[in-house]
DNA sequence: GTTCTAGAAC
DNA sequence: GTTCTAGAAC
């Protein structure tokens, strides 16, 4: 029996298939939204070969099933066709299996059609005739409830190309680009058009909290006004790189309206496959702008440097952005890169905004890098400018305490603090600063076109970049997922100015290290004598905990427990005893329901062990118990989800808890309870003050303690939405929001399972 | 950790 | 007048 397909069945050179990339186009999109059309015009006016392949009509002109599409498409990619699937896609699941059609030799792009609902649904419910015999009344239930299940694809899923198209004039664009592609003709890399789903900052909020400042880029609700102001911040801020912005194809879209709930949900569980969770690096090309490097010299150093690093990144990308599609460096380094065969999960090249991957372009880029200057300040113009502007001045404190200067050739890693946008909008963790040889005689330290020495540097300088990058793997914690045995072992990380393979460290930089370190081992005394040094568990008097609070430096802990703090002590030392409050009992640790839920779900998770009252007291001789407890609370997370799949539960630890004794609180993310009451009981879950468990035990691991945040400022921190992080003036306003916010988690809380929430209901196939 | 409550903010 | 916060006591 031979599939029915539709064919365009125009006339082509012999051997024409082998040479050309074959794609498969995965439509993505409701029913209405013009899925068929497009292939259809697609294929008219193509000179690709395409094969369309459409589920409704598969099945001998019936309906037929997804494998019997799988097959088809294969085969059609197989003669070195070009393939559309032609059916929902709306969600991340269904698409999983065509996308491994895409491979080295076959590009995996997808095309969002992502229509007014109100379209879609009036085109279904008028249309007759319809190939999937959805027609008529039922139409609007079914798109309806398609489209509340709808997940955007990802590059991450492993797409090279997605494009976005949210109204006609977007398809149509798509439309001229698949149909001017020729047999040997390849598209750009990247994400395409989206509008930011996740920017619904609350400007009118933000006027009323007298907050002057509007985060640059965020989108503006409603409010024409407010939506003025930010776009002049922009404008002074960074003049010379909006000069380029509107080559950009994600510039333009950033007004927007967006009124709060309408944002359809996202479910997030995809982000806990592999792909999404990878360290990625985003890199600008280094001196080829101002620096007027040769453009063919530097596109073969980034490709010779990236070729010898992503083997030795493990499961970790690179990816190298530039803002315009009209990039020369970027298609050069494409295209040496093809000849090279470096795989194409690992690097990609990327047009786009260096400061809004994530919120712009939906790649999630835990680090980037900055084409620095040498005094390592903002201003200048082009990605420096635009990288200070964007992190806000949290990146210019975080970068003095690293480094003053740079040297060509040299990069500073410098972690970014929570508070900046780059952080909590992009998911930023890391910004690298580094520093190029220079070829431009108006700019310091020109080489006066001594390639000889311009190339060595550069080289250098991409080496300290991807070994900085190396770095925060390993102290980022997400180590277990890559392949660490190619990193460097030298671990100090972080604070250090990383340099090129074959260099020494500057003095300076040493000194700065040595201040780091003895400031680690300050903290690390803090925490209950030297045991590090010991290895052994010595027990602790309750009457210790007094000494070992005179110890404190900074006095911000210097406090004993209260009479009313013990309550969770006492537990865990009697579990017996208290059998009516015990979850569960175990030699390790007890299980119990939060006296004062803060939302629906509230759980403890104590450990038993005496002496062990805080985070504080945690060295690497408790991981064990760290790992028990985490397991113990997401086994109790998952029993509850079991119960209500919508719930969502973060795992994790008070920086410093009010009660004694070391508990994992496994709360579920609704916050729906009349026991939240004060700013501090929200900004005890809901900023840095809260860590992770995930990330604890990744610190414990490597560092043998967990980096704690206790700065009582975080808890008296303005009340944001811990999804769209909206600000909001007073607690019952703040829950009044979150009860119907539907927004999906900033980027940092989708990463590294730091999220515990069901498995995805798997989606209705037309 | 909560409760109570004065007084600030609306 | 009512709502909301924050500090002290427990």
């Amino acid at each position: 029996m031979e599939m029915e397909m539709e064919i365009d069945d125009t006339p082509k050179p012999k051997g024409e298939e082998t040479k050309g990339k074959p794609i498969v186009v995965i439509l993505v999109g409701a029913p209405g939204s013009g899925k068929s059309t497009f292939c259809e015009q697609v294929m008219a006016s193509s000179t690709r070969t395409w094969v369309r392949i459409c589920q409704d009509t598969i099945g001998n002109g019936k309906s037929g099933t997804k494998a019997q599409c799988l097959k088809s498409a294969a085969s059609a990619l197989n003669d070195g066709k070009s393939v559309f699937i032609d059916r929902c896609n709306l969600n991340r699941e269904q698409r999983a299996e065509f996308l491994k059609l895409g491979n080295p030799n076959v590009d995996a792009h997808a095309v969002v059609l992502d229509l007014p609902a109100k379209l879609c649904i009036s085109r279904s419910v008028k249309r007759t005739g319809h190939e999937g015999n959805l027609q008529g009344g039922k139409a609007a239930a079914v798109v309806n409830r398609m489209l509340q299940k709808k997940e955007f694809p990802k590059l991450s899923e492993g797409f090279t190309r997605i494009t976005f198209c949210q109204n006609e004039s977007d398809v149509q664009a798509a439309h001229n680009t698949y149909s001017a592609l020729g047999p040997l003709d390849t598209l750009p890399n990247g994400s395409f058009g989206q509008k930011n789903p996740d920017a619904k900052i609350q400007l009118g909020i933000m006027r009323f909290l007298k907050k002057v400042e509007v985060p640059a880029n965020t989108v503006s609700d409603a409010n024409n006004i407010q939506s003025s102001v930010s776009h002049k911040n922009t404008e002074e801020k960074e003049p010379s790189y909006r000069g380029h912005d509107n080559i950009s194809s994600f510039s333009g879209n950033a007004s927007k309206e967006l009124k709060e709930g309408e944002n359809l949900a996202v479910c997030s569980s995809g982000s806990h496959a592999s792909l999404n969770n990878a360290p990625t690096l985003a890199f600008p090309s280094i001196s080829t702008s101002d620096f007027q490097f040769n453009l063919e010299k530097a596109s073969d150093i980034i490709v010779e440097v990236v070729e010898e690093y992503v083997n030795k990144l493990g499961s970790a990308r690179l990816v190298l952005v530039d803002v315009s599609h009209k990039s020369k460096i970027l298609s050069l380094v494409k295209t040496k890169a093809a000849q090279k065969n470096i795989e194409l999960n690992k690097f990609l090249t990327f047009v786009g905004d260096i400061t809004k991957l994530y919120s712009e372009g939906g790649l999630r880029c835990n680090v980037i890098a900055n084409a620095a200057n040498w005094r390592l300040k903002p201003g200048g113009g082009g990605v420096n400018a635009a990288i200070f502007n964007a992190a806000g001045p949290a990146l210019e404190v975080a970068t003095k305490e690293q480094a003053q200067s740079l040297h060509p050739g040299k990069a500073v890693v410098v972690p970014l603090p929570s508070t900046s946008p780059l952080f909590s909008r992009e998911g930023v963790t890391h910004v690298i600063h580094v520093l190029g040889p220079n070829m431009n005689q108006h700019r310091p330290n020109c080489l006066n076109n001594d390639y000889i020495k311009g190339c060595q540097i550069l080289r250098e300088a991409y080496t300290s970049l991807f070994e900085g990058f190396a770095s925060t793997i390993k102290t980022q914690g997400k180590l277990a997922k890559v392949s660490n045995e190619n990193l460097d072992s030298n671990s100090s990380g972080a604070q250090e100015v990383i340099e090129g393979a074959n260099t020494k460290h500057s003095p300076n930089n040493d000194q700065k290290n040595k201040r780091e370190h003895k400031h680690e081992y300050d903290r690390s005394k803090k925490c209950k004598g030297s045991q590090d040094e010991i290895g052994a568990n010595i027990p602790e008097s309750k009457i210790g905990k007094v000494d070992k609070n005179n110890d404190k430096i900074d006095g911000s802990m210097a406090k004993a427990w209260g009479s009313w703090a013990q309550a969770l002590h006492k537990i865990a030392m009697h579990p017996q005893i208290h059998k009516d409050v015990a979850l569960e009992i175990s030699d390790d640790v007890v299980v119990l329901n939060d006296l004062y839920p803060k939302a629906r779900r509230h759980l403890l998770v104590l450990a038993r062990s005496e002496g062990l009252d805080c985070l504080a007291d945690v060295s690497k001789d408790h991981l064990q118990l760290l790992k028990t407890m985490h397991d113990v609370g997401l086994k109790w997370a998952e029993k509850f989800l079991q119960e209500d799949a919508l719930l969502i539960f973060r795992l994790g630890y008070h920086s410093v808890p009010s009660m004694r004794q070391l508990h994992l609180h496994v709360i579920s993310q609704d916050f729906d309870s009349k026991n939240l009451k004060h700013k501090k009981h929200w900004n005890s879950f809901n900023t840095a003050f809260f860590l992770n468990s995930v990330d604890v035990l990744e610190e414990v691991s490597s560092h043998g303690k967990a980096t704690l945040r206790d700065d009582e400022s975080l808890l008296s921190m303005e009340l944001r939405c811990h999804r769209c992080r909206s600000a909001h003036p007073n607690i019952p306003r703040l829950k009044s929001h979150i009860s119907k916010c539907r927004a999906p988690f900033p980027p940092s809380l989708l990463q590294n399972s730091r999220l515990v929430l069901a498995p995805c209901n798997a989606g209705i196939d037309p």
